[in-house]
DNA sequence: GGTACCGTACTCGGATAAGCAATGTCCGAGTTCGTTGGG
DNA sequence: CCCAACGAACTCGGACATTGCTTATCCGAGTACGGTACC
């Protein structure tokens, strides 16, 4: 089980324009040349977080990415269900009736599945972690360690 | 993000070995027919779980798998882990280093990446549900729902 | 000098390949059990 | 009738294809800006 590598994009991509604070459109470019990503399949990451309604984009020269609400309204669950779609790691195929199990009377699978159940709630305990956190909180927690590093960003991308 | 099928396939076979309860091996081809499963990939699934020491194989005729220790003894985790690997699903590749960023003094890396650890706290919520339920659980919710289940499977598979 | 027009550079957005891990398959080493021949 | 040797069937275990998804790339539609010609 691997999450996709654009997850991690996606979130210093988010940072950033939590750090940069105005409204000034950030391109494609200029994220890829910061932490040295492939700039186009970056791009397709913002294009996921566009359509979850994360990003608004604008398109044409000066054009690029803004915030489409405020940091402390964004939460990791969000970024993650944006990138890696919502439907759960854990698949049950339901095997329980396949095979000779066919046979067993239907009310025997009213109930879920209790491997299904037990997966599902070490699922949501995960979710519940990730909805709790957001873009704010992670730039809180970067500002504490190291209070030059937004000061930094904002002089690369061009503010102040 | 998607988890491998092998982990259903693998807990399926588990609850089927705590349901039998005794100490006699079961081949990889009574698991597969029973729940309809192509028989060589189960094994190396079975493999796995051998590796990690929750089951014991005997080869030969008459060979089998049988549960290593008590399904009390094995936890959700342990099966996630034997199946899917140890690694973390998110991991950090710090690319907050790569390009520009590389200049910052080496001090303001001191601390971990905040996105990094942010991440790791939902996937300990999550491990942290895992080892909390085990086989044994999992059978005890599996009879309250089919109580008929457990017998079903001990016909099937020869006993009594 | 001011204004309208045009060309260029730059952006997002989606359609199109390449790489790799998960999935699936096959064959060999080893063990058990039934059979068969001899004593 | 009893026993030993043998062969067949069955099992795990690891080496070898194949499929699907992640990763990566390319090109087109659209927009803003700077230059230029004209009024």
């Amino acid at each position: 089980m691997r999450m996709s590598e654009g997850v991690e994009w996606a979130l210093h991509s988010l940072l950033t324009l939590a750090w940069l604070g105005d409204d000034q459109p950030v391109p494609t470019a200029r994220f890829a040349s910061g932490h040295d990503l492939p700039k186009a399949y970056l791009n397709k990451q913002l294009q996921a977080l566009v359509r979850a309604g994360l990003l608004t984009s604008t398109p044409g020269a000066r054009g690029g990415y803004v915030l489409a609400r405020p940091p402390e309204k964004i939460t990791l669950m969000d970024v993650v269900t944006a990138i890696e779609g919502s439907e759960r790691a854990f698949r049950c195929a339901d095997i329980r009736r396949r095979g000779p199990g066919a046979t067993a009377p239907a009310r025997e699978y009213a109930e879920p599945c209790a491997i299904d159940s037990a997966m599902r709630r070490a699922e949501l305990a995960w979710r519940r972690e990730l909805a709790a956190q957001t873009i704010a909180d992670i730039r809180a927690a970067a500002d504490a360690h190291a209070p030059n590093a937004a000061e930094r960003v904002r002089r690369w991308h061009g503010r102040d």
